[in-house]
DNA sequence: TTGTAAGCGTTATCAC
DNA sequence: GTGATAACGCTTACAA
């Protein structure tokens, strides 16, 4: 008489309901079975305080319903809110989520793929910045924000359309000489086509436009300079700032609020990402807003589609402007 | 000849290895084998591309080596913060984390608690809002920032401290008449604990003040008749006011200022958490600072303390408090 | 030291 | 429709 106060097991329900370990499987699961004989083990289960036990559940049909999160940092606030998204998505579909921040350490990166695959997770959803990442075709795999090849699909807003329409909005808007200022990692990724678009646009359309280019190390500091310089008699020689980021767009903003300037009057500024000052809700800056709900969505959609022959290489989603305080509109 | 292009097993190692199954086991788990056969099954390991199936082993030892996350969301910068600290703090520990967002919704808390026991997590850190949550004595469980009883450990920051030093600083800087703006949540939990901090260090120094008290529901601009109505000839009646979250103390400031008065000059504001905004990395405000990477370690401490017998029921972390531009220091 | 075999809690395949 | 029984991949006595 082990009194099995623990955890009982199915043969515990079994024996309790006085029926064969393979009916209790069979109630637990769903399928048809005596309805006298379904209630007395439901009974019994409840009494027991039986829970499934999803090692052995996952041991026997390799199917654990856990997904991998692998994300540089929380204390980014996009980061946060993706995470969130994707969380709540896996939830509805019925997924658990198995969280692994990296901090961007590519070593970080590759351990956390490892880990992923001994837990047995049916999918892996990736944001990362190594260029040389382990990924296992065996197991499915979705990147956010950063194109590998055609095998591993890729989830990101429409970088190179957002880049461009942040031009033509600072255009219609009154700008005539355009900036665009970028700061990121020096690993390629998706978001590096808010640069190309932009400048297609200006190309296109004829606009003048410069483009500054600096890497994280270099520091949000670094533009400072070359705002400084940009200056003629009190008046900026752009009248028009993209910046690749909400957070690059308020700190160059407030450069240009302590060197004289006045926004959206001298200058106007168009971020990206579409973030909200938590303490009040609103955007930091006039934005071009990723679609994060979406991202989130579509990258759980393709991650658990069940037909993995054909699947999209790059998926862009739409973005949208928003105006933010920091453009004349 | 099964082609097992899949996933590998112990049993493919032991055979390309040519050792018996248990070596390879106990080469997996360092335990001693000598040093010829454990370079042969370390070599066919590699080749094979192994990886222990952690769903077997789980079942076996009873030892997931993961342990789940239960937070409401992670929209709000603390909570991000917070799961980034403690998922960096479980990684180094060698554990995983399963995360949970409930967006404080009490039949979702269940529900994950519950989905934590079927995964055989071995632990569960929750911030929760739910008094009913099923806590199972089973199963290691440490609750932040909600005391439920004694057998549930709770890991939180010095909140009756820290309205005591709320309260103190505003003193030492020259406020004398003392105002303390709260919401929250209906529910009781440890911050509640600021207001009480406040009005004791207040009765006790002899120091004028007044508490206005709202839920959630009442929104954060239910305030703004209190402070209107606080303004005499241009002058507001409290001349230091300590809000319970640093999101408050933004909205307050934006409304005085709104108000025509200046801060800190005509009044000075204390807010809680210690939050920086991100785009500078500067304080919002003056504010009581949670020691947020301690209170993700000493949850993991308490969570994963072999010793279960004696555990600390509150565990009240000291704060700090840092200025931030609306205090005069 | 190394190999063997009995489970861990499920599911799935069979006879009944 | 129900109930034994053999896996699933691993750990761990225990035997060799």
């Amino acid at each position: 008489m082990k009194a099995k106060s623990s955890n009982p097991t199915m043969k515990d329900v079994a024996r309790e309901a006085g029926v064969a370990l393979g009916t209790v499987s069979k109630v637990m699961n769903n399928i048809p079975v005596g309805e006298d004989y379904r209630i007395r083990v439901e009974e019994a289960a409840k009494k027991l305080g039986y829970q499934v036990n999803s090692y052995a559940k996952g041991l026997k049909t390799n199917h654990t319903g856990i997904v991998a999160l692998i994300i540089p940092t929380l204390k980014h606030p996009f980061f946060g809110v993706l995470t969130d998204n994707v969380c709540q998505v896996l939830m509805k579909r019925g997924f658990r989520t198995l969280l692994a921040t990296t901090e961007s350490d590519m070593e970080m990166e590759n351990n956390c793929i490892r880990m992923a695959r001994q837990h047995k997770v049916e999918g892996i959803i990736a944001l990362t910045y190594n260029p040389d990442i382990e990924i296992d075709e065996e197991i499915p795999f979705v990147s956010i924000d950063r194109f590998y090849t055609n095998r591993v699909p890729c989830v990101a807003s429409d970088n190179y359309g957002g880049g461009q329409l942040a031009a033509q909005k600072l255009y219609e808007l009154g700008a005539r000489k355009l900036l665009h200022l970028r700061i990121g990692s020096p690993v390629i990724g998706e978001p590096d086509k808010r640069e190309a678009g932009f400048e297609s646009w200006c190309q296109l359309n004829g606009v003048p436009y410069r483009v500054v280019h600096k890497n994280d190390a270099d520091g949000l500091m670094s533009f400072r300079p070359i705002l400084e310089e940009m200056i003629r008699d009190g008046k900026p020689e752009y009248d028009g700032i993209f910046c690749n980021t909400d957070q690059l767009a308020a700190v160059i903003l407030k450069m240009l609020r302590q060197l004289g300037l006045s926004v959206p009057e001298d200058v106007q500024v168009i971020g990206y990402d579409g973030l909200l000052d938590f303490t009040d809700y609103k955007p930091y800056c006039s934005s071009i807003v990723q679609p994060v709900e979406r991202m989130a969505e579509t990258a759980v959609d393709i991650l658990l589609n069940e037909d993995r022959s054909k699947l999209p290489a790059l998926t862009c989603l739409p973005v949208s402007y928003r105006p933010g305080g920091t453009t004349r509109d």
